[in-house]
Formats: C-alpha cells, structure tokens, sequence
DNA sequence: TCGGCTATGA
C-alpha cells in the first residue's frame, strides 16, 4: 500500500478529532507584558490623576517630545529653553547646599532648604524636585554619597515624574520644565535631594535629550548645557592644547576642595560630552584617580557616550570605550558603577572578543551594579562566538542576580547556547552537558528546548538520539508541537528507506497537530514522501504526491501551471486541502513533475510550457508565484531540467536572462543568477561536451561578480575529461589550484573519464618533477614562484579565456551547433 | 529561542 495513502487516510479520519491549536492565552504572554498589564490596573485603582493619553498623532517634526509626553496642559511648559539668562549660579547653590547636607535640623526645615531653587528670581520658588521619603529612616548623618532606587508608582505621581516608554529614566519636574533623570535620587538616611544630582541631572537631560529615544523616534535636537562660564573655557583651552591641555585643567581641578572640584569636574564633563565627546574618553581616563568623581555621573557619562558613539556609528570610539571601562570599573571604595544594558548592547557589535571579555571580567571584579539582563547580553554573545564556558558563566550570574529562570529572555538565551553548541566539533556532546548544566541550575527543559535539542541530534546525524528525545518528552507530559514534527521529519530524511520509522512519524504528525494548518510540517511530509516515492517507486511517484497534495493544500495554483493530469477529480477529492501552498511545496512539486520522464505521457505539458506559465503567472503577480522568484530555487529547479538535452540549453538560457532582469510591475524583487545558478548552467554545456561555451559562462559569471566553487571547477574538469582534452583538463587543474581548490573525490572520478590514463599520468610526472610544484611546502614561499613557474600557464589560460570571450561575440558556429540562431543569453 | 524547497555521478 502505498505510503500516502495510509498517511492521509489517518488524516481523514482524525482531523474532526484533533486538538484545536489555541490562540495565545494570556498566561503565555511573557512576563514583561503581565506585569505591565498588572501595572495598569494599579494605575486605575490608584486615585490620583490619569496620566495623559498618548496620541501619536499629535507628534509631529516640529513638537518637543517632553511636550507630547507630557501633553501641553500639564504646566505652562515653554518649548523653547529656558532663559539663559534664569539660570541659577551654580556656585551658589553649591555653598547653598552644605549646609543642608551636614544639618540636623528636623525634616522639614530640611525640606525647605533643599537647594533646587527657580530660576527666576521674579518669579516664586517652585517647589521644583519633590522630595520623596525613605522608607528607611535611620537617624545617621548623612553620607557623602548617593544612593538611587525607583520610587513607587504611587510616589510617582507625588513627585510627578514620568517613566519614560521604554528605559528606567523619569521625568522630573524642575525649574518649571520636565527634565529626564536617571533617577529619582533617594539618599540615604532618609534624606532626599536634587542638590548636586539635580544640576547635574537637568544639564544632562539637556544634551542626552536627543538620543532619548521613547516611540521610537529620536528627539528633534538637544539642548546646549548652560555651564558655568570659567568651566566652559578651560574646557576649550585644554582641547586647543593637546600637549599640556589635560595637565593644565586637573591642575585647576586638583586646587578646590573636593565640593567644588566635582561641581567643576560636571560642568567640564558636560560642554565635553556636548561639544568635543571624544575627548571626554580621555578626560574620564585622566580623571579617575582618588577621590574618584561621583558615581552617578559617570555612569550617565558611559551611557551617553555610548548612546552618541554609535549614533555616530563610530565604531573606532565606541571600542575606545569598552576599553575605558574596565578601568573606570575599578573605584576602590568609590561606590559601585550602575550600568545598564543598553551601554553593553550598543557596544558589543563593535568590539572584539576579548574586549568584551575584559568588560564581562570588569563587571564581575568590580562588582559593578549591572541587571541580570545584562549578563544575559554577555552571555549571548559569548554563545555567539562560541564561547561556551564563558556562556554558561555569564548564565549562573544571571541567574545569581536573580534572574528569571522561566522567563522569556532567559529560556531565549538558553536556546540561543543550545542551537550555537552545535556548531562546535562534537557539538550533540558539548549540547548535552550543557543540557546537564542548565538543568543543574533549575532550568526546567520545555517545549522549545527539546525541540532545539533534537534539531541538534538531527543535523549531527544521530536520529536515535532525536527520538528518544521525543519519546521521553512524551512520557513527560510535554506536548510535542509542529516544531518537533518538522524537526522529526527532516530527521527522517537521513535514513529515508526506513518506510516504517516515516510511516509512524508522519501519522503521530497528522495526530498531533492539525498539519492542514500548518504549512511547514505540511511541506515537510511532502518533502519526505517526494524522497521516499522516488527511490522506491519511481512511475508513480508524481501521482503520490499529487494526491497527497491535494490533501494537504489547495491545488488551483497546480492546475495553473498546468500540473495536474486532465482527468477528472476521483471521489476522494471530497478532502481538499484549503491551505495556500508555500513556495517550498510548490517547489517540490514542481521539481517533482520536471523530474518525470514526459517521453511517454503525452497529456503532461512540457516542462518549457510550464515555465512560460509559471513567468506569466509571476507578471500577473499572482502568488505564490510571484515571491518564489526571490531565491534561486524554482529557477535553478528550471535550469537542471533543461539542460538535460542539448536543445533544452536554449531554455535553460532563457531562465538565466529571466533571472537577470527585473520583471515588469512586481512586487517581488528578481534573485539573480547565484553561484549555484551558474555552476547549474556551465554544467548543461559542460556535460554536452561544449567546452567553449562553457568556458564563457565562467567569463559571464565572474564579470557578474560571482566566483566559482569547487562544484564548478569539478564540473568543468570532468567537461574537458570528457571530452578527452588533455590540453584544458590540465588547464582547469592549473587554474583550480591558483584559485586555491584542493581535490575532491568528484574530481577523481571526473579525471576518470579520460580514457588516456597513460598519457595524464605521464603528464603529472612530468609536472612534479618541479619542485615548487609540492603542494606541502610552505606557501609563503612558493606562491610566488609558483606564478613565475606557471607565468607561461597563466599567459594560456588568459589566451584561453580571450578566446572563449572573442567567441561569444564572432563565433556562432558553436553557438548553432545547440540549434541557436539568435543566441544572447546574456544582458 | 526551534522547522520547509535547488547544484557535479557511476
């Protein structure tokens, strides 16, 4: 019986019965969205004012984005910058604020001395930094350093801050504008200031405005900072100077005391960042030395310049930067480094392993504050290149700062080491002890990681591994979803002989999940069944598949291309497949039915007339015709039908020229000939014995900026065996070796095919006998000669190739002997 | 985070 028929036969009967695939249910949604949701409902029980709507559309070129965040009722919010002129002295503030920070005096006095002052001094102190209470309120006297955690959100409405959409950064509310801050500072001992925070803060936001990117849309333009005047010319004086600049101003720096030495230091670390940001790489470098600046500026620092660096896309700086790290990591008893993810993600892709590694080891030593997402970073990267060790570190770290297990970024990176392990050498064992390690954390193996477990055992070649994976996940209550079908069909392809093992896993596919639904594991069954049928039962193979076809998917676009056979539907068409084919199922049954011998069918169309059809179907853009034409596939799929007959080299050319130009009104854009496209189309005349013309394809697709591979060359070397050309057999071995193509075992038995075996061998001995000929000696040295040694070669192999071009232009006499009058395959 | 189609031969 054949093998479809019991397959789709149990699909008949089942489908009534199979479970329905259900929608997302809320309780799969990743945990980010839950707690958002969680967060919203907080937000409406909570009695305080509704933040405002976000409306899109109200975002133009032109709106500042604080405004449209804000919306315009919120406060009188001027969209210009404050005036110049209403800044505050900062000096002042600062003697304003000792005192504040050193007094004792009960908490509301302290309140009212909180040195955030407005601006104007017309216009009535605002109330500007609302401060929020510790909840931990220890009687200590104030440390000399701050410490920041996030308010809640009921204390967000208080102090009217804003998280921002995407990033942990508020809006504060200061000198009458929303400001972005990092954070709300919380100091210790329950005493909560902007002081030093908040100047630095406000001037901050004003040139880190135009990267802060919420919506998706970077802010139209940053603000300059308003500095202090003395700050911003030695700022301009040390850069004028290069030799003595940077002495100069630490000098400066190195003679106030530490308060007022660190307010200087903010303020020429601002115009720096605004003005000259490459030189704030080496300011930062220069200035870490005890007592180290604050923390958080710092840490505002790094990501500002990281967030600017690769805005710029200046990779140079940005690996600048990943190496300045480690070193601003080690503060002694400085405090902690806070860096978040987005520093390390956006310098990652620009630098090199082991800079990255040194900051991995920076974060680990130091102790720098970092997320567990961010270890999740590291550790995906070092998956990526293949550093599993270092991975699996990064992973027990994440976990150690409390990652998730079962969320969904960490499940992600765990499938990202698992799929990465395979391409290792022994990769299904370095999979496995990873699976041994991950589960030894708590990692409890689901769905997915199986599924990624038993790709790996497939590709490894290890199909029994892959199913009892399979039967084990089963036992363990796990449901095996389309993944694990596909990924067990696809196995099943290695051993396809094996009719049972096929049988069963196609009908435990059709029993589990609903493959009218389900495209891929759909083409998958296909693919296997194409396979079997046409080693096992070549005459009836096309029919097979048709009919299971027809099961699985809807075959108007078959009968368009004229595939189906004329007669009439037989009674088991009640079951028609209502699925669009996919591109691969049309590919195989296309491939399928080129691949049929049509000498003694009549009715079949010849495959030239289906591929006059499928171009016109892919003029008219009807699908899935038109988008097949972005890969190689169906063309190629074309070509080695075609130049199977010497006559069918004209079509085959013709393929080539479609390929080459964009067809009229598409929506699809044309793939061109690939490397595979051409070796295809060189082996149509190579295999006919039509050496020069295929010679000149090689001319054609090397202008077309497309090298051959060892496929061509061993296609092009039998072509000369063939034909019994020594002189170009020895020829293309020469060029095989100057484009460094080592022999292979479809080269060996191309050079067969030369009858004169005496005669070759003679010829290599003759060629061995020079010495640089040895293909073990050093090729430092050799390379060299070997040109000289080959230069009367070479000067062949150029005459050679001129000859071949010269033909394609003035020779027809080959050209009419494949039955071509007009023949210009080529644009 | 996981899955589908194409090339050289006896």
């Amino acid at each position: 019986m054949p093998l479809c028929r019991l397959a789709i036969r149990s699909l008949l009967h089942s489908r009534s019965s199979l479970p329905k695939s259900s929608p997302t249910a809320p309780s799969q949604w990743p945990r980010a969205v839950q707690s958002y949701s969680t967060a919203l409902e907080e937000g409406r029980r909570d009695e305080s004012p509704p933040l405002p709507e976000l409306d899109l559309s109200k975002v133009t070129a032109e709106s500042s984005y604080l405004d449209f965040i804000l919306g315009p009722k919120d406060g009188e919010l001027p969209t210009t910058a404050p005036d110049a002129r209403g800044q505050a002295g900062p000096g002042k503030e600062v003697k304003q604020r000792k005192p504040t920070a050193h007094q004792s005096s009960p908490r509301r006095q302290r309140l009212s001395k909180v040195p955030v002052r407005a601006l104007q001094p017309e216009q009535p102190v605002k109330k500007d930094i609302r401060l929020i209470k510790s909840a931990r309120t220890n009687g200590q006297s104030a440390p000399s350093r701050w410490t920041a955690r996030k308010p809640t959100a009921r204390e967000m409405q208080r102090i009217m801050c804003r998280r921002s959409a995407n990033t942990n950064v508020y809006f504060a509310r200061a000198h009458g504008r929303y400001f972005r801050t990092k954070h709300v500072t919380v100091r210790s001992g329950g005493i909560l200031s902007g002081g030093f925070s908040s100047t630095w803060n406000t001037q901050f936001a004003r040139i880190q405005r135009y990267y802060d990117r919420g919506q998706g849309e970077y802010m139209s333009s940053r603000l300059a900072p308003m500095l202090h005047g003395d700050a911003a010319k030695w700022a301009r004086e040390a850069i004028a100077d290069p030799e003595d600049g940077v002495p100069m101003m630490l000098g400066r720096l190195a003679g106030f005391t530490s308060h007022k030495r660190y307010y200087y230091w903010s303020q020429i670390a601002l115009w720096l960042m605004y003005n000259e940001p490459e030189y704030m790489i080496k300011f930062l470098q220069e200035t870490h030395t005890w007592p180290y600046p604050p923390v958080s500026c710092i840490d505002d620092s790094l990501r500002y310049l990281a967030m600017h660096f690769s805005h710029q896309k200046d990779a140079e700086q940005l690996q600048a930067l990943s190496e300045l790290f480690p070193l601003l990591a080690d503060r002694e008893k400085g405090g902690r480094l806070h860096i978040d993810g987005s520093f390390f993600r956006l310098l990652m892709p620009h630098c090199s392993h082991e800079q990255i590694n040194e900051m991995y080891r920076a974060v680990k030593v130091h102790h720098v504050k970092v997320d567990w997402n961010t270890y999740l970073h590291f550790s995906t990267h070092f998956a990526r290149s293949g550093h599993f060790e270092q991975a699996l570190d990064a992973l027990l770290e994440a976990k150690n700062a409390d990652a998730a297990l079962d969320s969904y970024a960490f499940r992600s990176n765990c499938a990202t080491l698992l799929r990465n392990s395979i391409r290792q050498p022994a990769g299904l064992r370095v999979c496995m002890r990873i699976v041994d390690n991950l589960v030894k954390i708590g990692v409890t193996l689901n769905n997915q990681l199986c599924n990624i477990v038993m790709l790996n055992a497939v590709e490894a070649g290890d199909l029994k591994t892959a199913f009892s994976i399979y039967s084990s996940l089963v036992e363990h209550g796990l449901e095996a979803d389309s993944y694990t079908y596909a990924i067990l069909l696809k196995g099943c392809k290695s051993s396809i002989d094996d009719a049972d093992t096929l049988n069963a896993t196609i009908r435990d596919a059709i029993q589990h999940v609903n493959v009218t639904g389900q495209p891929v594991v759909a083409t998958e069954i296909l693919h296997c069944l194409a396979i079997h049928h046409k080693k096992h039962n070549p005459e009836r193979a096309y029919e097979i598949l048709v009919e299971a076809f027809g099961q699985l998917f809807d075959t108007n676009p078959l009968q368009q291309l004229g595939l189906l056979p004329s007669r009439a539907p037989g009674p088991e068409s009640a079951s028609q497949g209502t699925m669009p084919p996919s591109q691969q199922s049309m590919a195989i049954m296309m491939a399928m039915f080129l691949d049929h011998d049509f000498s003694r069918s009549r009715s079949a169309a010849h495959p030239y007339e289906v591929h006059r059809q499928f171009r016109a179907l892919v003029d008219l853009n009807a699908e899935p015709f038109t988008s097949m034409i972005e890969t190689d596939h169906i063309s190629n799929c074309f070509l080695m039908t075609f130049i199977k007959t010497k006559k069918g080299l004209l079509y085959a050319a013709e393929v080539i020229k479609d390929m080459q130009r964009e067809p009229p009104d598409s929506k699809a854009k044309q793939c061109k000939p690939t490397q595979q496209s051409w070796s295809i189309f060189l082996h149509g005349f190579s295999r006919h014995g039509l050496m020069k013309l295929a010679e000149q394809v090689l001319n054609y697709m090397r202008n077309k900026g497309i090298e051959p591979n060892e496929v061509t060359w061993n296609t092009l070397a039998t072509g000369y065996a063939s034909a019994q050309d020594m002189e170009g057999l020895l020829d293309v071995l020469r060029r095989m070796e100057l484009d460094s193509v080592t022999w292979d075992e479809w080269t060996m038995n191309g050079l067969r095919k030369f009858q004169d075996q005496d005669r070759l061998r003679q010829e290599f001995e003759r060629r061995r006998k020079v010495p640089q000929l040895d293909f073990t000696s050093d090729i430092k040295d050799s390379l060299g000669e070997r040109l000289n040694t080959f230069g009367d070669d070479a000067r062949r192999i150029e005459q050679r190739r001129e000859d071949a071009a010269q033909g394609a232009a003035d020779s027809p006499s080959d050209l009419a002997e494949s039955g071509a009058q007009s023949y210009t395959p080529f644009n």
